[in-house]
DNA sequence: AGTGCAGTTGACTTT
DNA sequence: TAAAGTCAACTGCAC
């Protein structure tokens, strides 16, 4: 029978575990849908788009080159495979199972329900270490992983039959209602930047990660910038996972610094699933904090003003502003920089994280819902379970920015500031500021009254015994086991489990 | 040369 | 993936 493989976010041939089921058994007709539907609702954005147009483009490539042609369709997901049913008859859907926000979800489960109508099976497999439903055993997960992650990774099936099919021509954002967002440097999509992205990371950039990965000056080139090309599928978490490997294997134990470098990189490569897995087993954390008693602790509704001077990049804190106009314009930003900007909207602005959450998910062009949201309500504090980090725009600023480059970089206003006021411009005398920095504004609000009240709020919900026992059952139903490996307590808590989120 | 002391550093705890 | 506080050990210096 007819095999259709629904690429979603699995933009390649290899390691592609739909394709090769579907390669076994009979002809294929490769499917994306493009879903009008999906690019209104508010996390997603033109530089998504863009991006994952490329991505298409080139699988549409790599089909081709192969004798086949990808088969792109516009349209609601239901209806596009009604009319591929009464045009080619029956047929056997496959696809990766996909771990996305909720309207993707009841997409998901409204396509289930009519293959099940229309007498179609729907075999999903799996892409990630992330398994489906929400009672997923936490106490085995990370072996799961390890072993799901060592599986051999299946190259694209030689010999493929291919079913030809009526097909739309790839929109451009504006035709999706896609108005521009600013992106000021496109990325580069596709197989090709994904894997010389993986090689250079491996092979030159990524030898100093650990060290260098923090700052969002040496972090532009140290860190993978493989998050985009996982987001979309161009390359997968296992091949990432299995080079990776690979190499750290061939290391000399004098390689100091790029062994480590790679352990720490195949870490995050778990911690990638990790968090998935949460927004895979509570969809509901993409709008309620886990520990529900945090529901009060902000407003529910965001302060406007607050949210675009956050969001633009004007709350007179150099260090904030120059980390937003630069994800503004590049949609990507280091992991640091994110959670500093979270706990800013969060812990400064009292911004509830759904509504920053969703104006930062349109400026990732990595967005990734699973990994997103979860990360959101940690940052915010509201997860019940991990230590609230509030960040010190000032502090990050000196200890990742220490010579000013990147706020001068992305904060012209500051231009004529000398290097002893650049982090903290307000500590100008007034005449001074009006004439060194006219058009910078002033801060929005005060770093350390608003850093102590909302310590003070969260701890005093922290403390109540009803909060206790949501922490617990939060750290049973979501916190990874992980054992301790610091040797100088391996004698007395060897046995004892190290509880991170 | 040894002592007292202010200041620094690092490990660890608390919020 | 934080920051501030505490405490003990250490350092440099004056006497």
């Amino acid at each position: 029978m007819l095999q259709v493989v629904w690429f979603k976010r699995d933009l390649r041939l290899e390691d592609h575990a739909a394709l090769c089921a579907a390669a076994i058994r009979d002809r294929i007709l490769p499917l994306v849908i493009v879903e009008p539907d999906y690019w209104q609702q508010p996390d997603v954005s033109a530089r998504q788009w863009n991006f994952w147009r490329g991505c298409i483009a080139d699988l549409g490539d790599a089909i081709a080159a192969k004798g086949g042609q990808l088969c792109i369709r516009i349209g609601d997901a239901v209806e596009t495979l009604a009319a591929i049913k009464a045009a080619h008859g029956n047929f056997v859907l496959r696809a990766h199972e996909e771990t996305g926000n909720a309207w993707t979800f009841e997409r998901d489960k409204a396509v289930r329900r009519w293959c099940k109508a229309e007498g179609i099976a729907f075999e999903e497999s799996r892409q990630f270490g992330v398994w489906r439903g929400r009672r997923v055993n936490r106490d085995r997960w990370a072996q799961a992983w390890d072993r799901m992650m060592a599986m051999p990774a299946q190259p694209a099936p030689p010999l493929l039959m291919w079913e030809r099919c009526e097909s739309d021509p790839l929109a451009d954002a504006a035709a999706l209602g896609l108005a521009d967002d600013g992106l000021q440097v496109a990325p580069i999509s596709g197989r090709a930047e994904a894997l010389a992205t993986l090689h250079s990371f491996l092979h030159e950039r990524g030898e100093h990660y650990t060290r260098e990965m923090s700052s969002p000056v040496s972090g532009e080139s140290a860190c993978s910038r493989l998050s985009w090309h996982l987001a979309y599928g161009s390359l997968s978490i296992r091949e990432a996972y299995q080079a990776a490997q690979a190499h750290y294997r061939e290391l000399p134990l004098s390689e100091k610094a790029w062994r480590q470098s790679l352990r720490s990189f195949i870490a995050r490569l778990h911690w990638h699933c990790h968090f998935i897995q949460k927004l895979e087993s509570e969809p509901e954390a993409e709008y309620r904090p886990m520990a529900r008693l945090y529901e009060g602790l902000r407003p529910r509704s965001a302060d406007t003003v607050k949210l675009e001077a956050w969001s633009e990049g004007r709350t007179g804190y150099p260090f904030i502003d120059a980390a937003m106009r630069y994800l503004n314009a590049t949609g990507w930003i280091n992991f640091r920089m994110r959670a500093m900007l979270m706990s800013f909207a969060s812990y400064d602005l009292s911004l509830p994280w759904q509504e920053s959450g969703t104006a930062l998910a349109r400026k990732f062009i990595d967005y990734e819902p699973g990994i997103h949201w979860p990360q959101c309500q940690m940052q915010a504090g509201e997860t019940g379970i991990n230590t609230i980090r509030i960040y010190s725009p000032v502090k990050q600023g000196y200890d990742q920015d220490p010579a000013g480059v990147f706020i001068r970089c992305w904060v012209p206003e500051l231009a004529n500031v000398p290097d002893a006021w650049l982090h903290e411009p307000w500590k100008l005398a007034a005449d001074e500021r009006a004439q060194l920095c006219p058009d910078y504004p002033e801060r929005i609000v005060d770093h350390a009254a608003a850093a102590k009240a909302a310590k003070d709020a969260i701890y005093a919900l922290r403390r109540k015994p009803e909060a206790r026992a949501e922490a617990k059952a939060v750290v049973q139903k979501h916190g990874s086991r992980k054992r301790t490996t610091d040797r100088k307590r391996a004698g007395a808590k060897a046995d004892q489990l190290k509880l991170a989120f």
